[in-house]
DNA sequence: AGGTATGCCATACGCTGTAAGGTGTCAAGC
DNA sequence: GCTTGACACCTTACAGCGTATGGCATACCT
């Protein structure tokens, strides 16, 4: 019964799973490489090393973003590319922390001349591009990795209990008062408050 | 010669001092023992672990940080911290990324509810609060985070160059254009673009 | 002087990424 | 049919990591 063989995409394939199953620290050279039914160092023939693991699944992950379509409206079309962005870092959060590490892909680098090609359609000046680009760019990376590191929901309402206990409330009523918003949350911490501040940014810009 | 004897504010000290020499990846217990000539499991005795030494040091950095005064101008006051909290986070570009990662330590809730009271006392009611908060604290973070591993000034030209090789500048004329616009930057991407986006965000939520 | 607490060290375990070299299988050429 | 060589994978080993366990010397209190 041969095996089927290994393959760069087939290792990026399967590494891009384990992360998203176990959390990217978990994911070693030589649990992938069980997890492909092979020893660790037979990956080495497909990829260079470990670095090129984690450049290629966070490229595989940019790609999933929509772009900017050109032509349309810069306002909406941006704000599509950022949801969507938003939404593909929340599916695989441990992307977002390895985007800032790793060179810029070729995937991030398209991502980018889209952005700054919708902005520049939508009348801006470079000056305003450039500090538009940073702005958006900034935020979503910055609100997603934020929100990727967030307890999740079971946690946080043990970790509201234990500072509710620990720090009396009348001595940091305001921030009591913004736990509860995010325990109670009328609509969670969720899509909702990505895309205020995304609206900030784009009606400030224009 | 009875060397002075190790204590938890030691460890603290010298573990801050070597990530910001060698960066936080290179901050191990031996090496950390080894400065403070001692064996690495002598840290053991004054620290938990290392997962405690990192919060230590990242509660060290957060205290570096100016809060936003009580009773003044909301504006002014909070943007004078945010731009103290930018400040402290370039000089130790490791804890931007640790603050994600560590739980909430005491001088992180300090601040954010210096924050909270800020608006709240700018007369913003629960709701806007709450989502101006977060668009502030989100730019402060991910802003910083971003420039932080943004390659020094000498590693973008040659970076730079390689892109503008591969990647001939008509098929991305608009990355080409912000590329240049980083290398030959008028005031290189520092201070000022931080500033605009906070303004950005201030102007936005006033 | 004896007991005990304190501060540091030595050893060891299981984990990591990966360099170097070995082994088995299979296809092509004579 | 046999040899040759390429290819895919494996074995072993090394240096490093965080840390559990237990030992030892000093210093203090009774």
């Amino acid at each position: 019964m041969p095996r089927t063989p290994l393959s760069r995409e087939r290792v990026l394939r399967t590494a891009m799973a384990l992360a998203d199953a176990d959390g990217i620290e978990r994911l070693s050279m030589r649990k992938l490489a069980g997890e492909l039914g092979v020893e660790a160092m037979s990956l080495y023939h497909h990829v260079a090393g470990k670095d090129e693991i984690l450049s290629g699944i966070v490229d595989l992950v940019l790609g999933e973003i929509e772009l900017p379509a050109s032509g349309a409206d810069w306002k909406e079309t941006i704000r599509r590319s950022a949801i969507s962005a938003h939404a593909v870092f929340s599916r695989h959060p441990w992307a977002c922390r390895l985007v800032l590490t790793t060179g810029p892909s070729p995937a991030r680098l398209r991502f980018m001349d889209s952005l700054l090609a919708s902005l520049r359609e939508g009348g801006f000046p470079p000056g305003l591009t450039y500090h538009g680009y940073h702005a958006l760019d900034s935020h979503i990376m910055g609100f997603t990795l934020w929100q990727g590191n967030f307890p999740a929901s079971e946690d946080l309402a043990a970790l509201a209990a234990d500072f509710l206990r620990d720090f009396p409330t009348e001595d940091y009523p305001d921030l009591a008062e913004h736990i509860e918003q995010h325990v109670g949350g009328s609509g969670h911490q969720g899509e909702s408050d990505f895309e205020f501040v995304l609206d900030l940014i784009l009606d400030g810009l224009e």
